[in-house]
DNA sequence: CGGGAAACTAC
DNA sequence: CGTAGTTTCCC
């Protein structure tokens, strides 16, 4: 949490001057701070400012009876007024200031600030948005920011300094070089809390708090997955069937279907649906093979689960069931079959065949 | 609010 | 061109 203290003219440590003043508290029972509900990590859209800026705030990380929490925080061992303070920082150690900004009801020009004092001493943020900072301005924005940071650091009480050329040149390069590598698509929430001084301002600052990571979720690489709908929900044990998944946008290269198992203990086993970046369409459909079941000789159906995966991060959907049917490999018994399938067949056949639009599954399961 | 889609941009 | 990423627009 090392905010205090890098040098704005430092390239590698950037924008992190906003925070000073830091004054040391008497050390028994040290107030301090702990955020008490996270951000929800995926699923919200940070919004540019074209955009406007009524889009809603990010929600906690838990439901509770059916409602969305939302971040808060909570100041221990000591009660009475305080300031708290959000902003945005990277995802990087140390964490540095975002171009993104925090945007809301409690919110003015980037930072949100709240003051609180209350017996509970929490401190919750219903309406918490991220702006998103278009990418052509990011470098500009970051100048700006160090520039800012510099003046700061260089104009305590008294008259303000104006940098040198070769300064500003070394920001301008720091600006550029970090705008480069910043991360656009992620953003974590930094909490610190001021207490009164002797004079009632607030300038003991308590140390900060990070929250989780916030992924963007309008970008394809750290979005929510989902799919939406399958052609078939059940195939031969022995795998090679064709099937149609339509899901959120994903990304061509960076896609599994994943196909498993798992009891109480765990995964039990995995496989993974066969297709290539071309059978990708349009970053919304997938078209693959199923692959087959470990156990090709099963007796009975088995249930299993389907979900998509993200290779590079590993985030996976909300499953969907599948079921893997005995494969038939009997050319004579298919015959039989075809024209009447047997009574004995499970009920649970019968039922998928009606419900699966693409035919059957008893007959899909057949089919060589 | 929350979401989809159009419009624009960069390969 | 076509695809995907980014930004803006709008229901």
């Amino acid at each position: 949490m090392d905010l205090i203290g890098c040098s704005p003219l430092d390239p590698d440590l950037g924008l992190g001057t906003q925070i000073m003043n830091f004054s040391e508290l008497p050390s028994t029972q040290e107030p301090n701070i702990t955020i008490i509900e996270q951000p929800r990590q995926r699923g919200f859209h940070f919004r540019y400012s074209c955009e406007g800026p009524t889009h809603g705030g990010i929600q906690g990380s838990r439901v509770l009876q059916n409602k969305h929490t939302h971040p808060a925080f909570k100041v221990f061992n000591y009660i009475g007024p305080a300031k708290i303070v959000v902003q945005c920082v990277t995802t990087d150690e140390p964490p540095l200031l975002h171009v993104h900004s925090v945007v809301g009801k409690q919110c003015t020009n980037g930072i949100c600030e709240v003051y609180i004092n209350s017996n509970d001493m929490i401190a919750s943020f219903p309406n918490l948005g991220i702006l998103h900072v278009p990418r052509r301005s990011v470098a500009e924005i970051l100048e700006e920011r160090l520039v800012q940071g510099w003046r700061k650091e260089n104009s305590e009480g008294s008259q303000l300094k104006e940098l040198t050329e070769e300064e500003r040149e070394h920001i301008h390069k720091a600006a550029q070089q970090r705008a480069k590598v910043i991360d656009l698509a992620v953003v974590r929430l930094m909490f610190t809390a001021y207490l009164p001084d002797n004079n009632g301002t607030f300038t003991l600052r308590l140390e900060p708090v990070l929250s989780g990571p916030i992924y963007d979720n309008k970008v394809p690489n750290t979005c929510d997955l989902k799919i939406v709908r399958m052609d078939r929900v059940c195939g031969s044990a022995a795998g090679g069937e064709e099937m149609y998944l339509l899901c959120d946008k994903v990304q061509k290269d960076d896609i599994q279907v994943r196909f498993y198992e798992q009891d109480e203990n765990g995964p039990l086993w995995e496989a993974f649906g066969k297709f290539g970046p071309a059978d990708v369409h349009r970053q919304y459909a997938i078209v693959f093979k199923t692959p087959k079941y470990y156990n090709n000789s099963i007796k009975n159906p088995v249930s299993v689960l389907v979900q998509l995966r993200r290779r590079s991060d590993g985030e996976t959907s909300d499953p969907k069931p599948f079921i893997y049917y005995p494969p038939k490999q009997d050319k004579e018994r298919v015959h039989r079959k075809r024209k009447k399938p047997s009574q004995d067949e499970p009920a649970q056949n019968r039922r998928q065949e009606s419900v699966n639009g693409r035919g059957s599954c008893i007959l899909s399961s057949i089919t060589v």
